[in-house]
DNA sequence: CTAAACTTTCAGTATATAATGATAGTACGA
DNA sequence: TCGTACTATCATTATATACTGAAAGTTTAG
């Protein structure tokens, strides 16, 4: 490979980084942890905490944060070579995988919560009778169901095979 | 319904509007936006932009751009009363109507943009060759049919009935 | 045990986002 | 076309979140 490809591919890799941090925001995923873990997604070999402070030109204590956060994820795994103390991170790669995590952490941090406030009010209001109460239990009951079916089939999208789910909902649709 | 029922109503309701606000944020979404509309969610009648800046305590400038970016959404709507110059709001309450506007809206927001990165991303490396490059772009390709699925299938599933969705999600899982 | 190599923590600071409230703008009825 | 009743805007201010960098903590090799 000449050198102007070099250049070519690693300006797609920064604007590949860049945005996606970009869209992190979007997601409610700070801009860092986006980017380190766009980084990883396209890095050939593990890095350390070291070169992705120099990639990413941020310091050490956000990057520690950040690389730790997305470890908690399960979006990257520290690695440790024999013979280094350096911790080393990667990424995993896979499309499906990813996606199951993400489901599976958007349904923790979105459904779950959702689900206990709405028992929360469910009991709070359980004997109460009057035209505005029932109005208000009725509406409650209709996203609790709503609301535990999604968070159900979360559940079950992200620990099924993509395959199977894949072909099934093509079926579907067609 | 006697007076103190009233007020444990009363309790639930703010406990849901305070409640349905934090977890707004999570979702990526303001705080008071998130507030008015469960606020308007459980109101037995459409409210004016006065008693949204009563009950939640907020400037009239705050209610005005939350209750705006709310239409925009499509999760509320204005009403005008005849006779009357003020405008009344009230929020979308079919939970399967909530749920489509929902989908739509995170797809425009999350995977569209995800999608015009990828392509930038192919078309800037499309003719390199060498293995780094090689390796970046079958990564940027998995990506991308990945989330051209997942783009699609939200599409459908939004625009598809409940009913028939469910039912055959429920099939598949059975 | 000690020094070196590395990781974590955290107080201070910067940045981004949201809220306020006064003012400007608009539409409607008389 | 004037006055009134409302809605929209926006500069300023407040709040929440993220980042820095230095210092403290931890681990391991010798």
């Amino acid at each position: 490979m000449n050198e102007r490809d070099q250049i070519q591919l690693q300006d797609a890799k920064d604007e590949f980084v860049t945005q996606w941090g970009a869209i992190g925001n979007s997601w409610g995923i700070n801009r860092t942890m986006a980017q380190i873990h766009a980084l990883l997604m396209i890095a050939p070999d593990p890095m350390s905490t070291d070169e992705v402070m120099e990639e990413l030109k941020i310091s050490r204590g956000n990057a520690n944060r950040n690389l730790r956060e997305l470890i908690g994820w399960g979006l990257i795994r520290s690695i440790v070579r024999k013979g280094e103390r350096k911790e080393f991170f990667e990424a995993e790669k896979d499309v499906w995988k990813l996606f199951c995590i993400i489901a599976r952490e958007r349904k923790r941090r979105e459904i779950d919560p959702v689900q206990d406030i709405l028992l929360r009010c469910k009991d709070q209001t359980d004997g109460l009778s009057g035209e505005e109460a029932v109005a208000f239990q009725s509406q409650i009951k209709e996203l609790t169901d709503f609301v535990a079916t999604s968070g159900s089939l979360m559940d079950r999208v992200a620990s099924s095979k993509q395959s199977k789910l894949l072909s099934a909902l093509t079926r579907f649709f067609s």
